[in-house]
DNA sequence: GAGGCTAATGTCAGCGTCTGACAATTGACA
DNA sequence: TGTCAATTGTCAGACGCTGACATTAGCCTC
């Protein structure tokens, strides 16, 4: 899903059509089915005929829903990745790069529960998080999306500071040492006991303040 | 290939033993010839059965030596791998962190060369590299082996400094940042049309040196 | 150097992911 | 209501990968 489809699909009550809406619930239903399964089972373990039976539809037409069987899997970070982004354009223009980084993902996270509990409860997206951490093929997938939003965050960046990327090598510089601070968080989260998302808001925060000041620093110069 | 079996294997001139010696020769033959197909028609357009073909050897005996296709796409990054994480390991004490990893990266894509020719033809190296970034499959395992290899960097940053991984954030904080900036270099390096090793060190060079102050200032702190 | 032992390989059957092609169904709209 | 187009089901098949079992071939002892 691009994020205008996700701005669409929220702004967009009615979505009108007996077709579209019959879609969009079988949709639902084979993410929600999708991610029971996974949490309950493992990825591995779980076929795409399971998850497809239990939504009383055949395997093909999963196939025509997601490309393949991860896609599946990533379906709800896919929203909440959606709603980060949106929170960093939304950002005051007159923040540093770094400090808006900062606010938007400790707001994402703060208010991810009303954006994305409409497609999975958001306890489910939680328990689907470590799944994907602790399974390697998923855990590989999960990083090459995650290099994709770097750089998208990276090109917002420079937008907002009115840089050029192609020839400024500080947009991405900055984006991917908040990416490496925002993966230690989360892996020491997700090893650790706590499952509050206020745990890892902590932790992240505190992690970025670490060595915030040092790149705050540099990047003026 | 672990560490060790990397040192084994080039510490021992005769293997000795004619099983011995043939087991290697068809496991340099398959990554050999994998590589070769794979960069001339692309990784998702060669099957393993032609890879065993070209070998003469039968899809099954394939899969006893490499556990997926996947793995013998990375045979030859593993080597390099080894190679820089023993340049780390033989750094001088009193470097400090950053200096050090800085020092093993420049370091070992200086002696690629002589190390991995035993396998493959460098510059085949070097084209499976672009294959790599340039199939988002791959990518994605590549980005796995990426944060793989920095937590083992993390552990040897700690044990160098002697600071416990699990209480101080710092050596992992400190590679991650790293490793950020070598994916930037290395990802504009792709993308630009020098091939040269020497030009992905001097980008390489840049980069850290961009960030490199600021960090080392931090980490006394 | 003949024979037994064991590691390496080949063969075969089968599961799971994913795709193309075509037929059947079902909502949309005149 | 009937036509059109979108959605789905069915089927066949390619490809990655694995277990089981038979076969080959290096190794080691007597």
């Amino acid at each position: 899903m691009t994020t205008d489809e996700a701005v669409a699909a929220t702004t967009t009550p009615p979505p009108a059509g007996l077709r579209e809406r019959k879609k969009q619930r079988t949709r639902s239903a084979l993410v929600r089915s999708a991610l029971e399964l996974f949490t309950r089972q493992g990825y591995e373990r779980t076929t795409v005929d399971e998850i497809a039976e239990a939504v009383q539809v055949s395997q093909r037409t999963f196939f025509r829903y997601f490309t393949n069987k991860e896609e599946v899997a990533f379906a709800s970070q896919e929203a909440a990745e959606c709603h980060f982004f949106a929170a960093l354009c939304g950002r005051p223009a007159d923040e540093a790069p770094l400090a808006a980084l900062r606010g938007a993902v400790l707001d994402a996270w703060g208010s991810i529960g009303g954006d994305i509990e409409q497609l999975v409860p958001p306890e489910l997206h939680m328990r689907m998080y470590r799944v994907i951490e602790s399974t390697p093929s998923l855990l590989a997938v999960h990083l090459r999306r995650i290099a994709e939003m770097e750089e998208r965050l990276a090109r917002e960046i420079a937008r907002r500071e009115g840089l050029d990327i192609d020839t400024d090598p500080r947009p991405r510089l900055v984006v991917a040492m908040f990416g490496g601070v925002i993966r230690v968080a989360g892996k020491l989260w997700t090893e650790g006991e706590e499952d509050s998302v206020v745990t890892l808001q902590d932790l992240t925060a505190f992690h970025l303040d670490y060595v915030g000041p040092a790149l705050a620093e540099k990047w003026d110069k």
